[in-house]
DNA sequence: CAAAACTGCGAACGTGGTTCGCAGTTTACA
DNA sequence: TGTAAACTGCGAACCACGTTCGCAGTTTTG
């Protein structure tokens, strides 16, 4: 069951802690931290609440008076890592040229913390940052004239883009085609037989994300 | 751990059974069907090894003189979703024609399984109606005359924008703005105050996916 | 000063994937 | 033909995980 369904408001407007009691020996930053520490060192499956209690040298349990579920802390890792986006470029010269480069920012965030792309992003899981890049961006596209409806499309697509590239650097759909019998698969043989041409196809990312936004965004 | 690293075969090379001993009474199909048929019904959370040797009326560990892990079970059933893209569609006409066309298949197959999302890629987990698939893109795509890695990144990538639309469909990133404090967001508050035009704009897919095939693969 | 609210802690619960041993069954081979 | 090997189903475990709960101690409130 999902926690946000029992807890009254979600972990970003959800009070740290009351006023009586000893002070706390953690904080949700510090928790957060050491998740992101686990995360980036051994992956997402990594951050189990006993890992990240050990790491701080307390309890499993104990970590619930901080957080109310395992989600929570997903959320907040990954509005902290959203944080890492700033500052945000200017947004003096072409709107396209900045919106690259957003783009660029995005994905060198993804290579620093490749678990974000293991974490489900649920729709309630938008934090301040993430909140703060959304807007940003659309203060780049604010000269544009066209509905806003397809400014969060193309937003949205552009994040998309990014995950694809970030997937593929990261080596998850590379075929292993080892030990794979070709004879079912000529046009697979084919390619693979051939020598795969240098491709000096440099910035295919740039290339895809301009053309993306560009077609998405035609004035 | 995972599984592949025991295991001397991938599963799909992996004999199904000896030729002693008594004749089962299941099967990898039978199991991959329950399997899928829990997936449907209840998303992929509700396909635990209990869950689904209970729907087939067996035990948990039974499953396991089938398989060798619940990854063997995901990737088999990745595959055997993958078998419903057949037949391929002829490939007669334009090419780019015939790419919109796999990619709005891919699009439905992704619609009735939606479970398909959730099921993290390992590189290892391409099976044999997969490659078939992708064969059959390698095989639209032969009178181009570009790099076979191009066509390789082309396929990948409308792969990924058909599953950002899928996700797009199923409701995942739809921004839950209920309660957000949005003075800190003045362009965010001005793009939700602003009404947003019904924006007729049709096939936002295949406009996507053209622009992307043609950019990549431009002769 | 007492009650309320909070903290850390450890034990426990339920669920999940996976392993193991046992008993029974079928085939291979001498 | 008979014995050993290999296989099957099954249930009981094991371990890790997220989460809950109660207890003892601590700080604030009134």
């Amino acid at each position: 069951m999902n926690n946000a369904s029992r807890d009254p408001q979600p972990i970003w407007t959800r009070p740290v802690r009351g006023s009586r009691g000893p002070t706390p020996g953690h904080s949700r930053e510090g928790i957060v931290a050491a998740a992101i520490t686990l995360a980036d060192a051994a992956g997402l499956a990594a951050v189990s609440m006993r890992a990240v209690a050990t790491a701080l040298g307390t309890s499993a349990g104990s970590l619930y008076r901080y957080l109310s579920s395992r989600d929570d802390l997903l959320d907040l890792m990954t509005d902290a890592a959203a944080a890492g986006l700033r500052p945000y470029p200017e947004a003096d010269g072409d709107w396209l040229d900045t919106m690259v480069l957003l783009g660029r920012r995005q994905l060198a965030l993804y290579r620093s913390h490749p678990w974000l792309l293991d974490v489900s992003h649920r729709s309630s899981g938008i934090g301040p940052h993430t909140l703060a890049w959304f807007d940003n961006c659309l203060r780049v596209l604010q000269p544009l004239g066209c509905d806003s409806t397809a400014k969060f499309e193309a937003i949205a697509m552009m994040t998309g883009v990014v995950t694809l590239f970030a997937r593929s650097e990261a080596g998850g759909d590379a075929l292993t085609l080892a030990g794979v019998d070709f004879t079912a698969y000529p046009h697979l043989a084919a390619a693979v037989a051939r020598p795969s041409a240098p491709a000096p196809d440099r910035d295919l990312f740039e290339r895809t994300l301009r053309g993306l936004l560009a077609g998405l965004l035609a004035t």
